[in-house]
DNA sequence: TCTATGATTCGATGATTTTTGAAACACAGG
DNA sequence: CCTGTGTTTCAAAAATCATCGAATCATAGA
């Protein structure tokens, strides 16, 4: 993953809500979940819902399909999984508490 | 940590500039570095990269210490892997690739 | 085809963020 | 006590972001 990249990944992540919306499809598994029902439990307009979710799928945080007329989110983990691996190479080396970055690489 | 600070915290890397200010401290290690050198190597004005300092600051990510009229900046990567620890937590559980989550907990 | 429902797009508005020059502050050295 | 250098604070402008209601699009089912 590149910086422009990571720099995308986290700005969708730092902000409540959105941060609150991939929770919840993490939480909800490989079943993902439709705006509909995160918009009931999250207590948010729906057109505002859309407009978090496009920036997660931008992020290429979240997966988007179509089931009749529902659409299921999911999360891309491993999609996350490249950012943590980012922010670990080159936001931990140097030094630090117990090992010589923040976590092993592995 | 909490999800506040952990927005707080991504929305402080969140920011190419002051993600290159974070990493250029890591890279620096424990010796730190000087608003000045930071100036000059990344070409910004020292009231932005003052701005930017003082974010990160704020999200813990960065610590400041005096020495005569100079400032020395470096990395917390202590609360860097605090980040780390949330979002491998809260954002990674489910199911995954190869492993349950996003890498292993430990 | 018509209607109902789930979802997105559009437009407007208010809030927040980023950036910079100028001014102020802090310290060192003569 | 001055002066010079490193740094921050302030004020203001431009840009971006977040939110919502209204309108639109897409699909299912009668």
């Amino acid at each position: 993953m590149e910086e422009a990249a990571a720099v995308i990944a986290l700005a969708a992540l730092a902000q409540g809500l959105r941060l609150r919306v991939f929770r919840a499809l993490v939480g909800a598994g490989p079943q993902g979940l439709t705006p509909g029902a995160l918009s009931a439990t999250l207590g948010v307009a729906a057109s505002t819902l859309s407009f978090h979710l496009k920036e997660l799928q931008h992020a290429g945080l979240v997966s988007q399909q179509r089931d009749g007329r529902h659409l299921i989110y999911r999360p891309e983990l491993a999609r996350m999984n490249e950012l943590l691996d980012y922010l670990t190479a080159h936001c931990c080396q140097g030094q630090g508490p117990d090992h010589d970055g923040c976590r092993p690489v592995a």
